[in-house]
DNA sequence: GCAAAAGTGTTAGGAGTACACCCATGC
DNA sequence: GCATGGGTGTACTCCTAACACTTTTGC
């Protein structure tokens, strides 16, 4: 029976898209990490990256594949989003898309401007998108979703302070993502409470300022409260 | 370039499964509509609904093709619920499943016991699943916990009541669902609270007992708070 | 009248929100 | 010592949780 369904038309030339958000947050401004494509379809559009799944490999692995061959980016955690499969989401050929987020410090990584596939690379802000390839602006928003979700019940932020953190300069990350202000005490005694982030017992000092406490994300957590 | 991908062995033979689990509430016990498969592979294995998506329908509409093709339900509403991707989770084929969850009343519906590609069908009590084929029974565990999160916010136990319910009746379910027992009152308040029903001004009578008052899904609901 | 189950309201506790004061540093 | 920003504690409010009594029906 299968052998019919491999000979039926219906069942070929399909395939599997792994895209992936990549923000990043810097200055108040959340961005997020667009390529430049330079091949059709979409030749010269902007669009998030990723492409097409081998048959060979995990979708995470396939993500992160395709995330290292069109920016370089090499450590980088993401998390499995959401799905998008209309039937005319890609020109060519059926592709159902699975989509993944993912959180870097834009500082601390050299970003290929130019790969085998794409002209250039940059990073937007969130709300200064230009138009992008595919359902790409679909994708992106439901991953921005799923990244307000995620800061408040997991670690995702981890990498955009591998050394640790203050509490005043995480709370500016969460406004930024959030675009939401939070009372300085309050926010403290509510990520506290979230049982995602222990104290280090290091300071750090910041110019003509009382120094500030450092934390830093636990390793094996467990989420189950949210934020907002 | 999209031409030396589509000769690229490594794109080929993808596909992407469309798998349902369908849940059901009787008599204080969920249940989900298992099939038995007539043909390798794992032929005579118990499985979840699904197969195949064509290259040429939207994933929703494939689920349910493949739910009526397989059980012969027509009318049945189905949520998105997640991705499974594992490299082997399907022996003949790479595969990408994208899992699904609906509610049916099993008494209101007629399933088939047998069709082109399966030999029986049965509910099964959700405590009482046997070995099931592919990456079924791991599908069906994230599919359960999709359940116990969507009926705190949607209107997905519907079709169990296309008639209308009593807050008693349905508290029932509830509690069976999430395997929790609720102070009648809190669970009264808490409901309505949740913007998702409304009174229909109907009552039903149940014998020797203070006639209940109805109430029925709203039409256009938005979900914000949760259940739990 | 009595048993059974439905409907309603009130109180106590815990989480979230608002808010004021003290502390350590660089200049 | 003064400006700047970090750390801590307390009162109020709101949602949640616990709980008791009255109402309607069939027999």
């Amino acid at each position: 029976m299968i052998y019919v369904k491999l000979g039926n038309s219906l069942y070929e030339k399909q395939g599997i898209h792994v895209i992936s958000s990549i923000f990043t947050v810097e200055n108040g401004i959340t961005k997020v990490l667009l390529i430049e494509r330079s091949y059709e379809p979409y030749k010269g559009m902007w669009a998030l990256v990723g492409g097409a799944l081998y048959n060979n490999e995990d979708l995470v692995v396939g993500a992160k594949r395709e995330i290292y061959e069109k920016t370089g980016i090499k450590d980088i955690d993401i998390y499995l989003s959401n799905v998008f499969g209309k039937v005319d989401r890609s020109p060519l050929m059926r592709m159902v898309a699975v989509s993944f987020i993912g959180v870097i410090d834009s500082a601390k990584v050299e970003i290929l401007k130019e790969t085998m596939s794409t002209s250039d690379a940059l990073w937007y802000p969130i709300d200064k998108i230009p138009n992008l390839a595919f359902d790409h602006v679909e994708i992106l928003n439901d991953g921005l979703e799923m990244l307000k979700k995620k800061i408040g019940e997991s670690d995702i932020l981890r990498a955009l302070y591998p050394n640790g953190f203050t509490i005043p300069e995480i709370q500016k990350v969460y406004e930024t993502v959030l675009n939401k202000q939070f009372d300085r005490r309050n926010f403290r005694k509510k990520l506290l409470s979230l049982d995602l982030i222990q104290d280090t017992n290091k300071t750090k000092n910041f110019m003509g300022n009382k120094p500030a406490k450092v934390y830093k994300f636990k390793t094996g957590n467990i989420k189950n409260k949210s934020l907002l």
